[in-house]
DNA sequence: GCCAACGTTGGC
DNA sequence: GCCAACGTTGGC
């Protein structure tokens, strides 16, 4: 079992949206590194911290669990679609997701501001300097502890 | 293979 | 709205 982070702008997908959704295809991602974590490192059934960006303060909005194998990502070979990758077809496609299902809604939420200064979340990859990754690996005394934390 | 130019992310 | 940090593209 893994665990990990994503990160996402509630104003175009918010828990609430991944709440009513109850599975959801996590598409759009362009980025090779969280490709590969997607691709190569996620298993049916690791768990997922979902993350507010872009909005203040950035924040902890709750939990959601991998629900498929990885596969194309369909996006990428619609031409209308905003993440159309033209480089990109269904005989070699480029860009891998896999699905999400939503687990709970944070009862409190915990802040960017909250995880910078709790020195028991020190060392997350989402608090380094310059680190922009939609998606990222979490350890398992972190994940234990913002669990706690919001539920 | 280098690197300038450009585009995106995301906190502030 | 700004801009630092980072990733990608494409000319050479």
């Amino acid at each position: 079992m893994n665990y990990w982070l994503i990160k996402s702008e509630p104003s175009a997908f918010s828990i609430d949206d991944m709440q009513k959704a109850g599975v959801e295809p996590w598409d759009g991602i362009r980025n090779y590194q969280a490709r590969n974590f997607m691709r190569d490192n996620m298993q049916i059934g690791d768990k997922v911290i979902f993350y507010h960006s872009v909005t203040k303060p950035p924040h902890i909005a709750g939990l959601v669990e991998v629900a498929s194998e990885p596969y194309p990502d369909p996006t990428q070979f619609d031409p209308k679609a905003k993440y159309y990758d033209p480089k990109s077809s269904p005989e070699n496609p480029r860009w891998i997701l896999v699905d999400m299902k939503f687990i709970s809604k944070a009862k409190k939420i915990l802040t960017l501001p909250e995880i910078k200064s709790d020195p028991n979340l020190s060392g997350m990859i989402l608090t380094q300097k310059g680190s922009r990754l939609s998606i990222t690996p979490v350890e398992k005394k972190h994940f234990d502890y913002i669990t706690k934390l919001i539920t």
